[in-house]
RNA sequence: GGGUCGGUAGCUCAGCGGCAGAGCACGGGGCUUUUAACCCUUUGGUCGUGGGUUCGAGUCCCACCCGACCCA
């Protein structure tokens, strides 16, 4: 044993041994790793092509049939066995016995385990107990799989492992599947929505030498050959303003964006943004396009727009409220009077008895804000859009006309969670000039989020940016919502942890 | 950052001061329409890590690591 002391250790127990030397004796005979079976059929069309064909029909008509998968069920009863694979759409059992298959394929099936990479032709037939099932003449092992599986039964619980081993999960547990083929629908069925009104899709960089987009701190990282230092980007915001700029009037991106802040239920690090804008609108026309997109999402992809997340009955087909930051908190709290939230002195001594941080030359909009965050964000469960956010906050939006402390700026929130966030866009050169100097000042005192001056963006804007409107949603809360998940981490593959070790 | 809960065989879990256990999976045997097949049988362990208390520690104490949830 001393002299593999430091040698990378091999993982090894008793099972994985005798594994390898299943292994090694395919490896004997014949190509272990063959790449020449071609499947013609997928276990769900087969069943659903077939499963309420009486069994004289399939059995006067024979229907051959090339399927393979991982093989998930085993049941051996002597001169007969039946296997249950699994392949992308579902399960086929395999019908094996020594009469049709023969002695020899039998018995090496007799070896395979759970887990294998199965390829297996046969001819359909309905069992007695009625399932449809593949007679099989000819089977192979494609792949040998080393390791065992989780416990057939209960799948992979422990969180842990399902996440840093996600395939895993994916092998042992249908509703993970589920998750992920209804996550990948949404991004389809969002890109068909915009593509079908005309707009472009863009990919702008995710490599910033300059971060904007967001008030959030950004990762960065290093260019060699440039010598360069870059920020991993907080949004895409910025770049896709430029391409309206330079006459894109409509476009959109879906990828992801990195914010170097905590972990939790709803924050990863990494995660998937749609941003959109189009030239020639205002925020108002974007909450009536973001209630159509959420309906026509829905229904797509769940065929309905009743949901329901973590208990809570929610129904999109509603009209989505529409209210700003004070009316929403007196609606949950009508205690508040109309005086008391415009009142600097009595928000500060109400924020400071909850614990909330705010700096001294916070104006009035930001308490409200921060007072709305802390009491009434978590209650709105039914769509709602949040409007009138203070410009102080919102360094890319234009300016409300009738007050100029506030913006054409709106949040939509369902389930407690912030899911949108969109308004009209700052396109005075002038005025961003004068905001990006303010985020300066902060950054100066302190403020890790506040954005960086782009001069490059200034440059940009002299140029006219048409009047428009943009908005970004964060795709893995939508995804969540619309499959009723606990934590952002259950809709996202690969989620970031700790190094194992 | 604070609190609560968890980490025992490949997986799912018991055990909570006195010989390290079960089911599944794996190996061997039986069984030609099974359905988490069934019956018999053999293996398989650094009890997250490191200290401590004790005649004796998965078990009690302390610290740390990893994860889940709640709070900030």
């Amino acid at each position: 044993m001393g002299e593999l002391e430091d040698k990378p250790q091999q993982d090894t127990n008793q099972i994985i041994e005798e594994r390898r030397a299943k292994l090694a004796a395919l490896r004997e005979v014949d190509n272990a790793f063959p790449n020449d079976f071609r499947r013609n059929s997928l276990a769900l069309d087969l069943h659903k092509k077939y499963d309420e064909q009486s069994n004289d029909i399939l059995e006067a008509n024979p229907i051959t049939v090339r399927v393979a998968g991982r093989m998930m069920l085993k049941r051996v009863m002597g001169k007969a066995s039946f296997a249950t694979i699994q392949d992308m759409s579902g399960h086929i059992q395999l019908y094996i016995t020594n009469d049709i298959a023969g002695e020899s394929t039998h018995a090496k099936f007799k070896h395979y385990d759970l887990g294998d990479i199965l390829g297996a032709q046969g001819t359909l037939f309905i069992t007695k107990t009625g399932e449809l099932s593949v007679r099989t003449t000819s089977l192979r092992l494609l792949t040998k799989s080393l390791r065992p599986l989780p416990e057939k039964f209960h799948g992979l619980i422990d969180q842990e492992q399902k996440y840093r081993q996600r395939y895993l999960d994916l092998i042992t547990n249908e509703d993970t599947r589920k998750v992920f083929v209804v996550r990948s629908k949404i991004i389809q069925s969002i890109r068909d929505f915009f593509v079908n009104r005309g707009y472009l899709e863009a990919e702008t960089p995710m490599m910033h030498p300059i971060p904007g987009g967001a008030t959030a701190r950004p990762f960065t990282t290093h260019h060699n050959a440039l010598d360069m230092n870059l920020y991993l980007r907080v949004a895409p915001e910025l770049y896709l303003k430029r391409l309206v700029i330079g006459g894109m009037e409509k476009v959109f991106e879906i990828n992801r964006s990195f914010r170097n802040e905590g972990i939790s239920i709803r924050h990863n690090p990494e995660f998937t943004m749609l941003e959109f804008y189009e030239a020639y609108q205002d925020h108002i026309y974007l909450m009536d396009l973001t209630e159509t997109m959420l309906r026509d999402i829905a229904v797509k992809v769940l065929g309905t727009t009743k949901i329901s997340y973590q208990g809570h009955k929610i129904d999109l087909a509603h009209p989505f409220s529409r209210l700003s930051i004070t009316q929403a908190i007196q609606k949950f709290h009508p205690e508040y009077t109309d005086a008391q939230l415009n009142d600097r002195t009595f928000l500060i001594s109400k924020l400071q008895s909850l614990n909330i941080i705010h700096k001294p030359d916070d104006g009035i909009g930001v308490l409200q804000l921060s007072l709305f965050d802390e009491t009434t964000e978590h209650l709105l469960m039914d769509p709602i859009f949040i409007v009138d956010y203070p410009a102080d906050v919102s360094p890319l939006a234009r300016r409300n006309d009738k007050n100029p402390e506030i913006t054409d700026r709106f949040e939509l929130y369902i389930a407690g969670r912030e899911i949108a966030n969109g308004f009209s866009e700052l396109n005075d050169p002038e005025d961003q000039n004068t905001r990006f100097l303010v985020q300066l000042l902060a950054k100066e005192s302190g403020d890790a989020e506040a954005m960086h001056y782009d001069a490059d963006y200034i440059r940009a804007l002299e140029h006219g940016l048409p009047p428009t409107a943009g908005e970004g949603i964060g795709i893995d809360r939508l995804v969540m919502l619309l499959t009723d998940s606990p934590s952002i981490r259950d809709v996202i593959l690969f989620p970031q942890l700790r190094r194992e070790d």
